[in-house]
DNA sequence: ATTATTGATATCTTAAAAATATCATTCAGG
DNA sequence: CCTGAATGATATTTTTAAGATATCAATAAT
């Protein structure tokens, strides 16, 4: 059985004539009579009940015609789906992000995404940028967002965004009450709340190079991963940070957010593997290109 | 695009080796990579990524193969129920049937059909005997269980059987107190309760017989189609009836059944267009020869 | 009785599927 | 770095089967 005799007997049920359904078909009349025949045989069943002057559908025809609809129906749509998933437009794809992210970037993705992405599933999960690094290389997810920069050869990396680096300490701290721009240099005695290294060498990186800016050695009493949790230890008393500046968000009743007087920079980036063979990942890097990255800069 | 393309796609998917696929599939590797590159043009899809050394599978490619499997697997449930509508296995029909198959015959042929052809689905319809010819000359019914005689050339009739004529009075009714065989001419004074003789002719006939046989004119006062009702009406005094032995199944407090001490019969036939095309028909009609009428003979 | 209509059949033509032979690329092993 | 095995692609020929033409048989309308 080929869909060419399935295409034919719904033509022929259509016209109940086999001469006009074969003019409909672009065939001549002897063919079609044939292959119907060859599908009757393959089916064991009689389709139509013809004598030569009449054509009509047998019980079986009838049930056979319906369910025929229905397969080029399906067909059509397995067709359709499979060139929206070639096309990128149709897929699902785990996104990794670094908690940075969590405030304006990834619901701006979201957003995009929503609007022109429309049957993209996006799955998400939270990783530091060493987690995500090891992901992307296992393919685990897809697409990255952390801070650079990486080692990995196969991963590209594109910037997103750069945000200021503030410094957050708690609200009956000295410094706090000037509520105005602070020197590094000024931090040199203070007690700080760092990242672990091993988490991503951008953010910790960032940070040093303030340090090493001011040309002290700071003293580090505690580290921690999440912005939440530095942010919560702050508040506790334990020390101050450096955090990026949409961690303002966080806001706790007994810290407050000071800039530094110089611009130092913590940079996030999209990051993918070379090598990616998913259309949708494709499209979605495009859509974060053209729709995100625009809105940050 | 034909089904031949979406088998050659499925078996290379499995083996992902278009050499050993095409051994699979009986043919040589050349053909098999030309088909695939049909396919993959009309779809404009890549389904599989390959070099000289290996294959893999587009994502394209596996969601299409996902639908292919689907759509194979609807085709054949789709052939297997057209087989079965061809061989009457499977479908539905309208069955007409007077009052007094009610009782028992009506029961057995469901019980039958539920046992001996579960995936009928059997419409049914209280009819007159002459709404029942109509209704089969219409095609509106496939099947009938009427009072014969009937006249129409075009109908087929089959008895199903013969039931025992007994007369329904009143409790306190002289006769009713004997509880014996009832001799016809002894009703020869009563008033008669009579079916409308356009309800059919068979059981009217059935009982005008008696009244020949017992040579007297009946003195009727009133007709009425259902068994219930002519029941109803003895029951209130109007006068009697005379009813099929089943009827006896209407216990009401104060009328009683008396048998004749002749053989009156009413016969139950049933009754089905002699150009009937539907496979299903045929198969109940058999259910009902085999399986229900050597249970009343 | 005659003719037009309609699906089936027989035979021939053509298109396309499949086979054969060969090539290009790549990777393993020396 | 070369050689050979593995593998999918390409070119060409062969075979299969779809389609065309001519004709028939049966039926219904005139």
């Amino acid at each position: 059985m080929e869909l060419r005799h399935l295409k034919y007997f719904m033509v022929i049920a259509e016209e109940l004539h086999f001469g006009r359904a074969a003019q409909k078909l672009n065939i001549s009349q002897p063919p079609l009579s044939q292959q119907l025949k060859q599908l009757e045989n393959e089916l064991q069943v009689k389709l139509f009940h013809r004598t030569n002057r009449s054509v009509e559908m047998t019980e079986a025809g009838k049930v056979f015609l319906e369910n025929t609809y229905n397969l080029f129906n399906y067909l059509d749509y397995a067709c359709e789906t499979t060139r929206g998933v070639h096309r990128g437009e149709i897929g699902e794809l785990t996104l990794g992000y670094s908690g940075s992210a969590v405030f304006d970037l990834l619901p701006t993705i979201i957003h995009s995404c929503n609007q022109h992405f429309p049957s993209l599933t996006l799955d998400m999960k939270q990783l530091t940028t060493s987690e995500q690094i090891k992901a992307l290389e296992e393919r685990k997810i897809q697409v990255g967002l952390l801070v650079p920069p990486i080692e990995s050869p196969n991963l590209i990396t594109e910037k997103i965004r750069e945000e200021k680096l503030v410094v957050c300490l708690p609200k009956n701290h000295p410094l706090a009450q000037r509520r105005t721009q602070i020197d590094a240099s000024e931090l040199a005695a203070e007690n700080f709340i760092m990242p672990p290294q091993q988490a991503g060498y951008g953010y910790y990186d960032a940070i040093k190079n303030i340090f090493e800016d001011a040309s002290f050695t700071p003293n580090i009493v505690q580290t921690a991963k999440e912005q939440h949790t530095m942010v919560s230890l702050v508040a506790a008393g334990i020390g101050i940070v450096i955090v990026p500046e949409y961690t303002q968000f966080i806001k706790l009743d007994n810290v407050v957010y000071l800039p530094f007087n110089k611009h130092y920079p913590k940079i996030t980036a999209m990051v993918w593997h070379k090598e990616n063979k998913r259309p949708v990942v494709n499209r979605f890097i495009r859509v974060v290109q053209e729709q995100v990255i625009p809105r940050f800069n």
